[in-house]
DNA sequence: AGCACGCCGACT
DNA sequence: GTCGGCGTGCTC
């Protein structure tokens, strides 16, 4: 017997082993077998007759039975293939810990029953979380709840009374957790997105928490986003997919709301006086126009907080005299400035430099701070209202400022105000997403302030359709006027992206490597394909370059067999080239 | 991805 | 005369 195994590795290629006399081996089990002399974690995904001579032996099964379904290796298959990366990377991300001295016993994962029908259903409601609670707690199969990140799987976990999955809690409390949700012990399981693969006794129910968040597909391996992989799984063993989100992604509004499977989204709430201020011309100096001058002047009289809410992390250094921005000389992206340690810090690299005395490139003497990050808002406001306590760590000061996370520490009902300080932060970046995004901070923080409050939002384009959406607790308006536009620039859900980038060594050399990819896709029928460009300000020098490709539905495997050589291989020049199907932003 | 093998500059 | 740079290629 033969038996093939997917590793880490970004190969489409399983690598084959010899089976021992001995031992048996099942489909979705987790083995160590040698690769270049050492000892490597794989997974099975095929046991055949053939002959073994020349082939290496299997070292030993990490766990005594399999620990993925054939369902969940399918998926995982699945899952690659759509985000044009390898069977082995994906699976693997998607993995309990492997099990310290004195592995413990565990039962095979079960198989899925075919005969469900799926169903999938977006909650968008006020009231969406506490249905949520109750909907889990009365029911009788099997959950899994996917949270954006650890915080929020803690926080359920604790709410929901459920096993720990996510890499927040302890290997072994995680290991148990996989296992008891397989075996129907556990009946509501709670992690992240590497919880995805869990299994889970059939017909169950799978609930992905805050939709719309971006942490539902950060950067590296498994290259998909949560939604598209719980939808593919509820869909092959019939299980319920439950989307929650007051402000879901235009893709799953749009798909829902054609299955007619939106629900809540006519509930009225009461909801929070919601007032636009015009910063044209204002934001410049100071960062308070009149209308939060006079919310923060209101609520802080009536005893109650406010909270300034910042999109930009961190502000830059500028001169004034070229309009040139102080930039890390490695990464090329803008450096950090903060007032507090008086010093510059690149964020990609760490790297931390002393504040110049002088611009570099022209030598002018007069750098000043640009945009408002929270340092510096905090500062202007302690400016302004010298009497009142101003804090961006203490959520008891009168005047809070934060960022977006920071809306999630206050339960509602209990900020009086709450100030967008500049909302086109996230309209004016060069993304399709930038609407929605701005919706959803919109949407969020009015429901945060609650009905007794007032929202104020700073904005350049105050009658902007996501901005009055949220003026007028409309979010049918919203995805209306989005639909439409991505309708008409032709972007998700009704065409797919790909980014492909590349990362030089030597200058001249990512440009080359680009052109090159751009050309294998030459000829390929129904894509788009966008010229090159350096990534990020200085990309050219750095020689990160990057293309963006748009096309049908079937995109992935369209462009896959074209793209494939890049992958597999690093060729000549080591440049190293990746491939992000459906980017995020 | 790692990791080894393999040909060209600054050290004991 | 070696140590070591990373460019290239393989891993069952």
């Amino acid at each position: 017997m033969i038996c093939d195994v997917v590793f880490d590795l970004p190969r489409q290629q399983p690598f084959s082993y010899a089976i021992p006399p001995g031992m048996t081996l099942y489909r979705g089990q987790r083995v160590s077998a040698p690769l270049h002399g050492r000892s490597r974690i794989g997974v099975v995904v095929e046991l055949r007759h053939g002959e073994a001579t020349g082939l290496k032996p299997i070292e030993r099964p990490v766990e005594s039975v399999a620990i993925l379904s054939t369902a969940a290796l399918a998926l995982g298959r699945w899952a690659a293939e759509e985000s044009l990366s390898s069977w082995g990377s994906t699976l693997l991300a998607l993995l309990p810990p492997v099990a310290g001295p004195g592995g413990d016993v565990v039962a095979p994962p079960p198989e899925p029953r075919p005969g469900h029908a799926s169903l999938t259903e977006l909650w968008v409601g006020a009231a969406r979380e506490a249905r949520l609670v109750e909907r889990l707690r009365g029911e009788a199969g099997s959950a899994l709840v996917i949270a954006p990140d650890r915080e929020g799987a803690a926080r359920w976990g604790a709410r929901l009374d459920a096993a720990r999955l996510d890499s927040g809690a302890p290997d072994t409390v995680r290991r148990a957790a996989w296992f008891a949700a397989g075996r129907g012990r556990a009946r509501i399981s709670v992690g992240t997105r590497s919880a995805l693969l869990t299994p889970l006794p059939p017909p169950a129910t799978l609930v992905l928490l805050d939709e719309h968040d971006a942490a539902h597909k950060p950067p590296g391996p498994p290259r998909i986003h949560s939604r598209d992989l719980l939808r593919q799984r509820a869909m092959l063993e019939g299980s319920r997919l439950v989307l929650l989100s007051a402000t879901p992604s235009v893709e799953s509004w749009w798909r829902a709301d054609a299955q007619q499977a939106i629900r809540g989204d006519l509930e009225e709430t009461s909801w929070p006086e919601v007032v636009t201020a015009d910063t044209r011309g204002i934001l410049r100096n100071h960062p308070l126009t009149l209308p939060l001058t006079r919310g923060i002047e209101d609520m802080t009289r009536r005893g109650r907080r406010v909270l300034l809410v910042v999109t930009r992390r961190a502000g830059a250094l500028i001169c004034p005299e070229c309009g040139g921005l102080m930039r890390c000389d490695d990464c090329g992206v803008p450096l950090a400035f903060s007032r507090e340690t008086k010093a510059l810090r690149c964020r990609l690299c760490a790297k931390a430099e002393p504040l110049p005395e002088r611009c570099p490139s022209c030598g002018g003497h007069r750098l000043s701070p640009l945009g408002w990050d929270p340092e510096r808002v905090e500062a202007a406001v302690s400016r302004r209202f010298p009497r009142l306590t101003v804090s961006r760590a203490d959520p008891r000061a009168q005047v809070v400022v934060g960022t977006p996370a920071a809306l999630r520490r206050f339960s509602p009902g209990r900020l009086g105000c709450v100030g967008l300080v500049a909302l086109d932060g996230l309209l004016s970046v060069p993304d399709f997403r930038g609407g929605e995004r701005a919706f959803a901070l919109a949407w969020a923080a009015a429901e945060a302030v609650g009905p007794n409050g007032r929202l104020i939002i700073q904005t350049l384009h105050p009658e902007h359709y996501a901005v009055r959406a949220v003026k007028e607790q409309d979010r049918r308006s919203f995805y209306k006027q989005e639909i439409l536009l991505r309708t008409e620039l032709g972007y998700p859900p009704f065409r797919r992206l790909c980014a492909v980038s590349v990362r030089g060594l030597r200058p001249g050399e990512g440009r080359a490597r680009i052109d090159e990819c751009a050309q294998a896709l030459r000829g390929i029928a129904g894509l788009t394909i966008y010229p090159p460009a350096p990534l990020g300000a200085s990309g050219a020098r750095s020689g990160r370059w990057q293309f963006v490709i748009k096309g049908p539905v079937e995109l992935p495997r369209l462009i896959g067999p074209a793209l494939a050589p890049f992958l597999t291989v690093r060729r000549r020049s080591g440049a190293v080239v990746e491939v992000e199907m459906d980017p995020v932003s």
